[in-house]
DNA sequence: CGAGAGGTTGAGCAATCTCAACGGGGGTGG
DNA sequence: CCACCCCCGTTGAGATTGCTCAACCTCTCG
């Protein structure tokens, strides 16, 4: 507990956790930070787990706090008040998330699966920020990748079809997990959640699925793992150049 | 030329050029630095104009240069290989563009009306952002609420019907020109314009303003100016909360 | 073994798209 | 100055993608 542990164990993390917390994009956040940053970066932190399906927080709630995902998966969506949802992306081990510059939070964030993360105080993090340039870098890198991915989810939103739709998905996933041809990918998350974020129905997904899986596109094992045979003959369905 | 203005009209512009270029939304920008670092900011800047219809630049190009937008209207958009287009903003005086931290642009850029723009090497405003801390903070904050509208635009673009989108559209610009319910709106971009950022055909779009002007939530003046004589009628047509 | 959740498949439907015709305004050339 | 053309926007009719509603299947959990 109070003993001094190497400090990549502790990145954030909190000084009070093991390491097993941190993976290798954990690491990419705290390169830009020396050692007695780090060490600062974890004093501020708590950590926190939920259970898949556990709401972290919803949109319109004050934005107090704000996140780093260190294990799992959480979806961000939006709601409309029938009911209707957009999933606006799914958030892996290393992505931040809650750092809302407004007053509250812009959309609700659920475990898809098992999750751990730390939890900073805003106005904690908000002062290491001032106190560390190389974050702040850091994090303006990655808001306007966020932005660059927003930005092709919308072209998938309103210009691509069902298959091109669900093709994109694929290979996303697949580049995301960084896996080779023959290697399956693992979707994590139920057709539903699926269908929410690519803006369809879950009977479409189901369906253009096992079109896919017919024409040799794919093949499934159970629901949630996929094979995919040819990335390139899916990324010519998926219509990307 | 040469002589010494008032730091506020050179601001963003470059410092030969005359204040017009700035309007209120450029002092939001400045208004984090102090004088000497408007004058470093305003001379590591060179303008531009472009007429409209003119690109800027395409996506895929490499991304040597940034730009603030000091006048007219800019869209930005991406392209499929068969020429479907998702115009994914459209950026007014005081927005930055071109930021890219890969190597190249992620969307094109156009001119929607005639521009003026100021333009930064990528390496001068990267150095510039290192030694402003505060321009820096500014810019985070820019593209954290670019996100939050990007987000706003998947929850359209995925999940509302051809009717809401459109009176989603009108309130946003109409926020935007920050007009009183009585003032009309200048939409200033085409049909096709329209139809490329909501995800529509233009016979969409002309007919759902059509059936919109028949039950009286707006009126047409001409193609491109909008009357909206009840904004919380058209909000909950829009699907708000 | 029954119940429920999640997923698949089918049939019909509806929102939106496609294709096509038409109209008005602005610029251009005779 | 006027006729023509072209671009843009509007409107109509039919086609199509994806949605809705419903049945069924499978797996898990009590």
């Amino acid at each position: 507990m109070g003993q001094s542990d190497p400090v990549m164990t502790t990145v954030c993390c909190g000084a009070q956790v093991a390491c097993d917390q941190c993976d290798a994009r954990d690491l990419a956040v705290c390169a830009v930070l020396d050692e007695d940053e780090l060490r600062r970066f974890s004093a501020a932190a708590t950590t926190a787990r939920l259970e898949a399906g556990q709401t972290l927080f919803h949109e319109g709630e004050p934005a107090d706090e704000m996140f780093s995902l260190t294990e799992g998966m959480i979806k961000l969506y939006k709601l409309l008040q029938d009911g209707r949802r957009q999933i606006t992306g799914f958030l892996v081990a290393g992505d931040f998330l809650g750092l809302a510059f407004g007053r509250t939070y812009v959309y609700s964030a659920e475990a898809v699966t098992p999750v751990r993360l730390c939890r900073f105080r805003r106005a904690v993090f908000l002062r290491l920020l001032e106190e560390m340039p190389h974050l702040e870098r850091n994090l303006l890198g990655r808001a306007s990748s966020e932005l660059a991915a927003a930005q092709e989810q919308m072209l998938l939103l309103g210009r691509k079809t069902a298959r091109e739709r669900l093709a994109t998905f694929l290979l996303t996933i697949a580049e995301r997990q960084r896996r080779t041809d023959s290697e399956p990918v693992d979707l994590l998350m139920s057709r539903s959640d699926i269908a929410d974020y690519l803006g369809l129905t879950i009977e479409t997904v189901s369906r253009t699925l096992s079109t896919m899986r017919r024409l040799g596109a794919i093949a499934l094992d159970g629901t949630s793992r996929v094979y995919i045979p040819d990335r390139e003959a899916l990324r010519t369905i998926a219509g990307v150049g």
